[in-house]
DNA sequence: CATGAATGAGTTTTCATTCAT
DNA sequence: TATGAATGAAAACTCATTCAT
């Protein structure tokens, strides 16, 4: 028994030890970038030595990948939430879908604007293999996106000939510059309502099959 | 005369020089990265030695601000190119110029992939200031698209309910991630013909005061 | 008991690196000068990799300050050990210990010309701050040598009329230009002994009260 | 004529650029100091290009030397002025000529003391020529000293037993600490008074033959 | 001769990574 | 396994000196 649980002790440990390297690196990698941050940074950020750093990743450029699989998994998991469109029937019903994922992905992104603005901001500019790791990511909003417009043509509210893989990029695009915009500004409440109004109106005025349902 | 000769000589040596370490820093900021490049890259590309490079600029971030700043002003005349929206007097002529631009747009974000994709990648990774240094660029391309909403509501092909600044976020949202997926894929026509006409039935949709006008 | 006893293992092993690095420090600029020693020359020396010196310095003028702070408690610890002018009873008493005071100064120095040079040559011509360390030991010798020159006169084998502060000052000069002298020639015995004489001659003769006791 | 007077022109301007670069190297490097002193320094403070300053001296180095040859001869001059040992015929001219020349050269210390600080301050740690270059004036010095010293004996005024050399030498220090004092104090005019009177008691009351004749 | 832009060798400085304890 | 002192390769930066005009 004492002798089982001593080795396993020394993996919880280890494991927690890991796990709080890579939450200090998203803190500390967030705060300063990604270039501007020491590996003793971190490792006094989570405080351990530098030698414990290098017991835990190979290098500094190992831990970002950390870093980014556990925002993917994070964000992922919070985007599944939304995932149902085969639950809508009506544009109705898809009007206010639209705006409850709008409100929801906006307060999101202001309440991660730490770590997401992070993401958004530097991992372009570290490699490709970096920008690789949020590449399912896209690939799952983007499915997911347009799996809604399937739907959507499927059950006739919307329009037959709407290229559903262009418009799933498009509602990214609108995306993507509101999370530029709230991460610059996360407590500007008001910018939110407003352009979440205007984008569900973009998305929905587009793809609409019978305007005169538009009220 | 050869007194007053001998400065204005060294003065035009001197800005020439200039100039070619800014552009050489464009080159190998775009071609490496802002953060692998170092100042001898920099000094080599142009062909100068490495003090001469110092002899221009304090280090390495200072040479940016001119890169950022030369950058800047080339796509604003190209863009500025593109503005007259009074000429335009119904949703017609609305639509084809908005087909126009998006053409121009996507052509000349793929034939500038090189510089336009650097300030996209690296510029929000840099600092504050570097960000500041677009910020020119993004309010006039902000207040052009926001004219062209007036404009049209004025002449009443748009709907008079539109919040103009939130729409001109969006279009410029839906340009950007097209910029995004152009430098990735620069030879990707195809990609910027079907993506280029959703873009113009999002916001003609969206925006349009009379939907049976849509044909 | 193994976990306070690495740390403290490292503290060690860092005060060891420190004073080892403090002492080449010493050796180095004596021998080729503080100004043109490189950080690299230290750092040699001392048998340790350029980084290490840049853990324990921020750069070369710091490690000058722990330099004079070193030399001048070593000296400032020798020239205590001179202080007794209270067990002065007469003119005979003070004539024999300063002939002992200056022999043995003069041997300090010259047994210590290297530090002390470079103390005496260089200090001057680094920074105001250099020079600031070494007021301390100024002030000691100042206020010894008038200590010595207080007691004189209250027991009257000194004119009462001596400016203690001044006259404290010259015998610092004849120090001074002793010092100078001995260090650019340290093997010269003889010029110790002629000058010490002298400088007694002039000391007594200067201070004496009643000069019949002069023999 | 014209013709020979345009090479002596040329000559004129050669040799005004030449003072004026060697007056200029004084002063930055006195307010900068040697080592901290750049040649385009000296080269703005002249109001000429680098380049000119090349014309003149072989390296920064080399400007050195005419400073303190300008120095020297200047002080050299000064000091010249005071030479008269041969007139002095008893202890009360003697008194009164210390005096004087105290003042003067407290006041000469003070005058100059930018310049002469630099050379105090900077030259011992530079390089031995640079020391050898003050070998001249010190001779002169420490010669006029001993004369003075000679007379003095020769005419019975001063003890016969006198070890002139270190006398010199000891006057020497006693001046010596004295410019320490003014130079970083050049307004303190009660200092120069008291630590005048101070010196010429050490010196007179050390050489006088007959104590009685001191008042 | 005068000029000042250009040069690059020489130093300083940083920090990811190693390694002895 | 954890630690943090040591390391040194890689960059940044300075400035005396050269050289084309």
């Amino acid at each position: 028994m004492a002798k089982s649980s001593a080795p396993a002790e020394a993996v919880d440990r280890k494991t927690q030890t890991h796990g709080l390297l890579v939450r200090s690196a998203s803190e500390v990698f967030s705060e300063r970038g990604y270039h501007a941050t020491r590996v003793s940074d971190n490792a006094e950020r989570a405080g351990v030595g530098q030698g414990t750093f290098y017991r835990h990743f190979d290098d500094k450029r190992d831990v970002l990948d950390s870093v980014i699989a556990e925002a993917m998994s994070r964000l992922g998991t919070a985007f599944e939430d939304q995932n149902a469109p085969e639950k809508i029937n009506d544009l109705a019903e898809y009007r206010a879908r639209a705006v409850d994922i709008a409100a929801k992905v906006f307060d999101l992104i202001a309440t991660e604007h730490r770590g997401l603005g992070f993401l958004l901001r530097e991992l372009p500019s570290i490699d490709e293999r970096a920008l690789k790791g949020t590449a399912g990511l896209n690939a799952l909003m983007h499915s997911v996106i347009e799996q809604y417009y399937r739907v959507g043509i499927e059950r006739g509210y919307f329009r037959p000939d709407i290229d559903t893989d262009s418009a799933a990029t498009a509602v990214l695009g609108l995306g993507l510059i509101a999370a530029w915009t709230i991460l610059r500004n996360p407590t500007d409440v008001e910018f939110r309502r407003r352009y979440g109004d205007t984008v569900v109106e973009f998305i929905v005025r587009h793809a609409v099959n019978d305007p005169s349902q538009l009220t």
